[in-house]
DNA sequence: GGTTGTTAGTTTCAAGTGAAACGATTATAG
DNA sequence: CTATAATCGTTTCACTTGAAACTAACAACC
C-alpha cells in the first residue's frame, strides 16, 4: 500500500499521515462550530465536554479523560473560570485538589454546542452503513491499543 | 454511540475526538523514530518524504501534497537547506518558484528513515486482517471526502 | 513530630504556529 | 507599453504549546 520494492514511502497512503490529515481537517471543521461563535478553544471545549458529563472532577481527572496534559487543563480551566463558565472549588478532603463543574452559563453553552457537534458527526458518517461504522470504530480501538503497546516500551 | 436521549456527548466515543487522540498518539510515536535521533521535526520529515518521491517540486506543490501551509513549508525548507539536506534552486521558467530536491545527504537520510516508518506502520496494522485494513482505508477516504464537502461551503 | 518524598496545580521560558503584511516576480488588461 | 492584479515565498507579530521549575498540600517513615 505505502511501500514498494525500492523502499519508497508514499505519503498519501501512509496510515499515520492519513490519520493526521483527516483528524486535523475534522478538528478544524468542528472547531468552527464553537471557536469563533463562542470564543472557545479546542482544549476549553474538551474540558467543558467532560465536565458536562462528569461534574466534580479534579483537573488531573479531566486531563486523563481528555488526553490533555495538566498544563493545558490548567490554562483551559483558568480561562473558563475567567469567562464564568466553570466554577472551581477546593476539595474538603484534599486541599490541593480542585472540584470543577460547569456554572449555569457553562451548562447552557454546553447544551447549545453539543447537538451541533453531534450533527457534525452524523453528517460525517452519513455515507457509511452500519457495518462500516461499527468496524471503523472497532479498528480505531485496536489501533489505539496497539499504539499504546508500541509506545510504552520506549 | 456518542449521544443519548438527553443530548449528552460522550467524548470517548465521539469520532473527531477519537481520531484526534489516535492521530496524536501515533504521530508522537513515529516522530520518536526520527526527531531525536536525526533532529527532524514532523514538518521537516514531511517535506523530505515528498521530495524523496517527487524531486523538483516547488514549495507550493510541497504544501499541497503534504497538507501543510506555505509558512510551515518555508520554515521547514529553510532548516533543511541549512542542514544540507535539501537544495533549493530558482526555476528558469519562473523566478519566483523554487525547485527543491534532496541533497545526497538528504537522500541518504531518507533511505535510512523510510524503512523504519514502514515497519511502524506494519506493526500498527499487525492485528488487522486484510479485509479490515482495506475497509479501514476505504472509510478514511470516504470520511476525508465528506469532511472536505462539509468544509468547503463555509 | 520533623524529615523526606509524592502529588496537584501553576508559572516560566523557549520553541512552534498561523494570519496578515510584505517584497519580488509574473500575468492580465487596456 | 504601462498599470493593475495575481502568485510565490519570506518575514513579522501575536498567540499557543510543552517541558521543566516551582509552590502548596498531603503521605510515609523513622
Amino acid at each position: 500500500m505505502t511501500d514498494s520494492a525500492d523502499g519508497n514511502l508514499i505519503l498519501e497512503g501512509f496510515l499515520p499521515y492519513r490519520l493526521s490529515v483527516l483528524s486535523n481537517t475534522i478538528s478544524g471543521l468542528i472547531a468552527d462550530a464553537y471557536s469563533d461563535r463562542y470564543g472557545l478553544s479546542i482544549p476549553e471545549w474538551r474540558v467543558m465536554a467532560v465536565l458536562g458529563r462528569f461534574p466534580g472532577l479534579s483537573a488531573a481527572q479531566v486531563a486523563s479523560r481528555t488526553a490533555m496534559d495538566k498544563v493545558a487543563v490548567s490554562r483551559a480551566v483558568a480561562r473558563l473560570t475567567e469567562a464564568g463558565r466553570v466554577r472551581r472549588e477546593v476539595s474538603d478532603k484534599d486541599r490541593r485538589r480542585s472540584v470543577l463543574e460547569l456554572t449555569p452559563d457553562g451548562r447552557a453553552l454546553y447544551r447549545r454546542i453539543t447537538p451541533i457537534l453531534l450533527k457534525y458527526e452524523r453528517d460525517l458518517l452519513e455515507g457509511l452503513d452500519e457495518d462500516e461504522r461499527a468496524q471503523f470504530h472497532a479498528v480505531l480501538t485496536k489501533l489505539m491499543d496497539r499504539a499504546q503497546v508500541l509506545g510504552s516500551p520506549s
